[in-house]
RNA sequence: UGCCCUGUGGUGUAAUUGGCAACACGUCUGACUCUGGAUCAGAAGACUUCAGGUUCGAGCCCUGACGGGGCAGCCA
């Protein structure tokens, strides 16, 4: 199923696809002269979702193994709605996912100026014209989807009279919105992109990188197979929403007669218990449903980042996905499967108690701390081991102790034993409670033969729990993160809101968690196993020296929690 | 009502181009375990949307239905 080669460590070569079956016929045929030139073309008005990381990873990737080149160009076509911070944001995504773009961060904009020769030539070919008709009119011109549209009485303009006003759009003499300038092609034709698609607008706003120089801006259409011939891209990889635009892309090319790209589309990611629509995000965003783009709960690539998420994961997650052309709902447990098998080789192994219990061990010397040897990795010996200090006042946690347990749990109970993991066998003598009747306290004794390693006791207990030592233990912030929706598709329901579908209980925040001393050193992006509880990761925006802040990156899978919901 | 794309276990993808439907996740057993994790062994789960046709033989080819998605921005 994989193919061995040349390729870099974090971009394993990939499985087959439909659209690697193309290019290995492209090669085979000697298409493109052995060549492979793939781009990733996003437009800057918002930050990359997982969706995104999907198509650089299938872009990236398949230049990687076929020894191509991968570029990476702001489509920057519409002043209106794009900002610096965006264009900043994606190129730290993608830096951060791996895919090398070497030196090419290209921009649209810089082609501005080639495209406009190339429509003063179309022009010149009798293929465009300018039309002074509004929105509206030209809306109201092009037909419906079952009948044909009208042609613009501004149709037939002479080539003279096309390029002066064309080149008066330019120079600015008219107001947004005035003219337009559109291809010339069929307005009876059954494919609606092709009814005198616009190919320039006037839009009286500064761009980012241009500035106010121009004052026309090329459409998407227009725009995009000729970014893709300036750069010699091979293959123009897109979504199936673009798949209605491809006879547009190829009449342009065609037309101009210039370097033809293959455009391909493929069905983008959708992902169950989330949304990905940028409109939808930027919603959640400046609506304050989630605090900011990298929110850990947001499917964005900076959120997974920031949750503890690693590139290998998601590069893995999207290999596991696939590519095909039927729309498809990815099971977020997909996802979750790729972490996990991520971080469990590679997280070190920490304790932590999130919900406190204290236990007193009465037969254990006040006072006296003993330093015991823990695994940091049992996947990976290489990774050694740690000193834990042990005493006689130590927290559990709450869930970990029950007084009435039901049938199959296997760990505190009264008058019951179980292993305090790299330490001793305790049993649970007493139990304290409040005037409410809550457990608030346990007294218990341990057995000085079962130190962990020395198999001095042949004592077995069903369960083994994590624990932290009261007086050595430091306080941190630990912020668990659930599904961001109640539902599978929160955007199913056409007729429902997607916010009322938000999950209340996707952040749940323990001010006070306590978590072993070892910790002290960690710094913002580290990764650990909290062990029984799942994968954490310091947050690298809150988290601080005085106040550790750790992220629940994924809990680890429970099969207990499992059965016991039946 | 037009055009384009697409229908394979619960989910996502395969099937060497016509040869008795495979893999991963998930689910369920069991073993092991000082993480109810991991690991290991195994199981269940698909008459490949339907109906015709071609063929010795069809998930793959043909015809017709039906289902899903996209398209009527001076968004991308």
């Amino acid at each position: 199923m994989l193919e061995s080669g040349n390729s870099s460590e974090n971009f394993p070569s990939k499985p087959k696809n439909f659209i690697r079956e193309i290019i290995d016929e492209d090669m085979k045929t000697n298409k493109w002269g052995g060549r492979v030139h793939t781009r990733f073309p996003p437009e800057p008005n918002g930050y990359l979702h997982i969706g995104h990381a999907k198509s650089i990873c299938l872009n990236f990737g398949i230049a990687n193994d076929y020894n191509g080149k991968f570029n990476l160009r702001f489509d920057d076509t519409n002043p209106s709605k794009e900002e610096q911070e965006y264009v900043d944001s994606i190129i730290e995504d993608i830096r951060w996912l791996g895919a090398d773009f070497e030196d090419r961060i290209l921009f649209a904009s810089d082609y501005f100026e080639q495209m406009y020769e190339w429509a003063v030539k179309l022009i010149k070919k009798g293929k465009a014209y300018v039309d002074d008709l509004s929105a509206d009119q030209i809306r109201g011109l092009r037909g419906t989807l079952t009948e044909a549209g009208k042609e613009s009485p501004f149709r037939n303009r002479t080539v003279e009279e096309n390029l002066d006003l064309f080149e008066r759009m330019r120079k600015g003499e008219f107001e947004n919105g005035e003219k337009v300038l559109r291809a010339k092609i069929d307005m009876a034709s059954p494919n609606i992109n092709l009814r005198d698609p616009v190919m320039y607008r006037i839009v009286h706003s500064e761009h980012h990188r241009q500035g106010t120089k121009w004052c026309i801006y090329p459409t998407y259409d227009w725009a995009h197979g000729l970014e893709d011939s300036i750069e010699g891209i091979t293959h123009s990889i897109c979504t199936l929403e673009f798949e209605n635009h491809r006879p547009l892309y190829d009449w342009f090319l065609d037309e101009l007669g210039i370097y033809h790209p293959q455009q391909i589309e493929f069905a983008r990611l959708n992902l169950s218990y989330t949304v990905m629509s940028k409109r939808k995000l930027l919603r959640l965003v400046q609506e304050k449903y989630v605090d900011g783009w990298d929110d850990p709960r947001m499917p964005t690539v900076s959120a997974f980042r920031r949750r503890g998420y690693t590139p290998e994961a998601i590069i893995n997650f999207t290999d596991i996905v696939g590519v095909a052309k039927r729309d498809a709902m990815t099971d977020i447990a997909l996802l979750e499967y790729a972490i996990r098998d991520d971080l469990n080789k590679h997280a070190q192994r920490v304790m932590a108690v999130l919900d406190p219990l204290k236990i007193v061990i009465t037969n254990y010397p006040a006072g006296a701390v003993e330093e015991l040897e823990a695994i940091n990795n049992p996947e990976d010996p290489s990774m050694g081991s740690r000193k834990i200090p042990f005493s006689n006042e130590i927290y559990i946690e709450k869930s970990d102790f029950m007084e009435n347990p039901p049938k199959g749990f296997h760990r505190l109970v009264p008058g019951g034993e179980v292993r305090l993991r790299y330490a001793y066998i305790i049993k649970c003598e007493e139990v304290i409670k409040n005037d409410k009747g809550e457990t608030i306290e346990l007294r218990c004794t341990f057995d000085a033969d079962t130190k962990s390693g020395t198999g001095t006791s042949n004592k077995k207990v069903k369960g083994t729990i994590h624990w932290v030592s009261a007086k050595h233990a430091l306080n941190a912030e630990v912020r668990l993160y659930d599904r961001l929706f109640t539902v599978e598709e929160p955007d199913a329901d056409k007729e429902k809101d997607f916010i009322e579908l938000l999950n209340p209980d996707s952040l749940k925040i323990i001010p006070k968690a306590m978590i072993e001393p070892s910790l002290k050193s960690s710094r913002p992006g580290d990764r650990f196993q909290f062990e029984r509880l799942g994968y954490f990761c310091v947050d690298y925006k809150n988290s601080s020296d005085e106040k550790l802040v750790f992220n629940r990156t994924v809990t680890l899978k429970d099969s207990w929690v499992k059965s016991n919901k039946k």
